[in-house]
This record gives structure tokens, C-alpha cells and sequence, in this order.
DNA sequence: TGCAATTAGGACCTTGATGGTCCGGATTGC
DNA sequence: GCAATCCGGACCATCAAGGTCCTAATTGCA
């Protein structure tokens, strides 16, 4: 339905949860999960994952946790996307896989998605995690809001 | 993985093929799969979704068929993303699920992906499915094609 | 030196959506 | 009346996502 997975979503409020931190200082896993109200082995895994793509940074042993390794603001959300799910190709054709296609010489789009790839590729890039995390929240509360949301 | 089903990608060949009929004239679907190398029933599949979001128009009967109610140029590529995979929405959230969500009150990005899946509709509302078909085919054999797509 | 806390990495299972097929009914032309 | 075709839905298999757990490796402290 072309929607990003739900670890994903679970990243961004995980790193803004982690923008908490002390100056230099970091929060364990445990800790993380009480604020976001995950799962302490999904935030864990989350974590993980977020860790191998340099956007956090894990230190072990006691006393130890995670921290930002950049600002929220220098973080685009694109690549929060990238590190979780992959990267953005919204069709197999494009990916890696060239030849493997049976319709291939049927195909009348084939290569065609590109444009479309950049597009949406270019339309993340210009938004970063602290965009989604404030401004202070024009939308406070869902039941008061217009309700465009359900439309479409 | 942020990508689309690949019933519309489906969804996209068979309308560009479909757009080989002659004025006026439809082509049924065993037709259609052959020119586009996909199963029957696949392609009866498509169609029959296509034709209830009024893409295509359906004529029973012997002679009968499916043809294109309007030009292709004219068919927004979200459209056809919309009919076969629904809504674009990255996240339940912004769905139409308010009041489900159990870490509401923990959330910090709640509602904030809206600007998100708004900027991605906008990227793809200027593109039409006549863009994906034509033109000739800038890139018309991978093997000689540069190793970008590959990339990232 | 030993112990506790914590991350790192991976295996494992469950669940849900997707992809794909098929069948009976309705419609149309001959 | 018959054949061709769309229409609507049910049905099942497969696969990836979600989520949990277990065992190492590392670090600080008593």
C-alpha cells in the first residue's frame, strides 16, 4: 500500500525519544522503551539496526546506551528510510535484478520507474526527523482536528 | 520496503497496452495477457479493479472487452497507485485509525507524517501513466545501460 | 578477579497481507 | 439457445514483516 514498515515508524520515535538525552550522555534500551511505550526487544532491534547505519551509536557494558550521533535536524528522514527498509524502489524491475524478469521483452515500462524513484527520493530528502518530531505540534489533538486526515 | 505491489505495476503495463486498441475498439483480456506476458486470471484481476475505479471501461458479451476511458496522458500516475493499493499513507497512524494507537500519549510524531505522504502525493500527481510508457524509450537495453540503477 | 549491566548478532516462530487461481452468475451478440 | 466475455467473489499458497528470545562480547564497579 505503499507505506513504509512499521519498524520505520518506530525508528523516528525512537530517535526523537533519544534527542532527550543528557548532553553527551545516553539512554539504554530499557529506559527508551518506557518512554516510547514499545517493546523493549523491538526498540532494542530498532536500535540495533539504526546502530549499523551510523545513526546511533551504541555503547555496551555497564554505563553504557545509545546516542545520536548527529543532531535530528542533520538527520533526513530518507535516510531513517533507507536504513530500515531498505532502499527506495518501488518496483523489483529497477532494483538489482535485471534479467530476471520473464515479461521483459513485453515490458513497456521497463527502466520507466526511475523517474518516478527519483521523485519520491527527492521529495524526502528536504524533510528531516526533527521536521516530524516539531515544531511544538500544530495538531495537539486528533479529535479536534479537521478531519482531511480520513479523507482520501 | 516503501514499494508498491506488484499488481500495479501490473496495473501500468496492461494499461499502456491496452492503449494499442484500435479507436473505439477493446481488447479482451486473454488478449491482453498475451501481449503483456502475464497470467489470465492476473490480468482479469487487474482489470476488473481498474475498471471498478473507472480507469478502463468493461463491455460483456461476445465482441466485448475492456477499453481505456480516457487517454493516458490524462491518468495520473497516483490514480492507478491508488486504485490498486489503496490510499497513500506511510503510516496506520494518518490513516483513518485515530484513537487506536496505544502509545498515543508517548507518541511525539502523531499526525506528523501527513506533510510526508503530502509531499510524496504531490511528487507523483505530475506524472501520467503516458510518462512511464513513452517516450520511445530512452533506455531501451539495460545490458548497455549505465550501472545507476543499480546504485544505492 | 568476579559480577552485573548493557549492547551485538543472530535464530526462531507467528501472523498477516499479497499474489495468484478458480468458480458460478450475468450480460451480450449471433 | 448458445457461445463468448465480463463481474463478483471465494479460496489457498507463499512470503515477508513483526516480534521474541538466546547466547556472545564488552564495560564498569566492588
Amino acid at each position: 500500500m505503499l507505506r513504509l514498515s512499521k519498524l520505520t515508524d518506530y525508528a523516528v520515535v525512537v530517535l526523537t525519544r533519544l534527542d532527550d538525552a543528557a548532553e553527551g550522555g545516553v539512554l539504554t534500551a530499557p529506559v527508551l522503551a518506557g518512554n516510547t511505550g514499545l517493546a523493549e526487544p523491538t526498540v532494542s532491534k530498532v536500535l540495533k539496526i539504526l546502530a549499523h547505519a551510523g545513526l546511533v551509536e551504541g555503547r555496551r557494558g555497564a554505563l553504557g546506551g545509545y546516542r545520536l550521533t548527529r543532531p535530528l535536524a542533520d538527520i533526513p528522514l530518507i535516510e531513517v528510510i533507507t536504513a530500515m527498509d531498505g532502499p527506495i524502489a518501488l518496483t523489483a524491475c529497477v532494483d538489482n535484478s535485471f534479467g530476471v524478469c520473464e515479461s521483459e521483452s513485453a515490458c513497456p515500462v521497463r527502466g520507466r520507474w526511475d523517474p518516478v524513484n527519483e521523485a519520491i527520493r527527492r521529495a524526502l530528502t528536504g524533510i528531516s526527523i526533527a521536521d516530524l518530531a516539531g515544531p511544538p505540534a500544530i495538531v495537539p489533538h486528533p479529535e479536534t482536528a479537521s478531519p482531511i486526515f480520513a479523507a482520501e
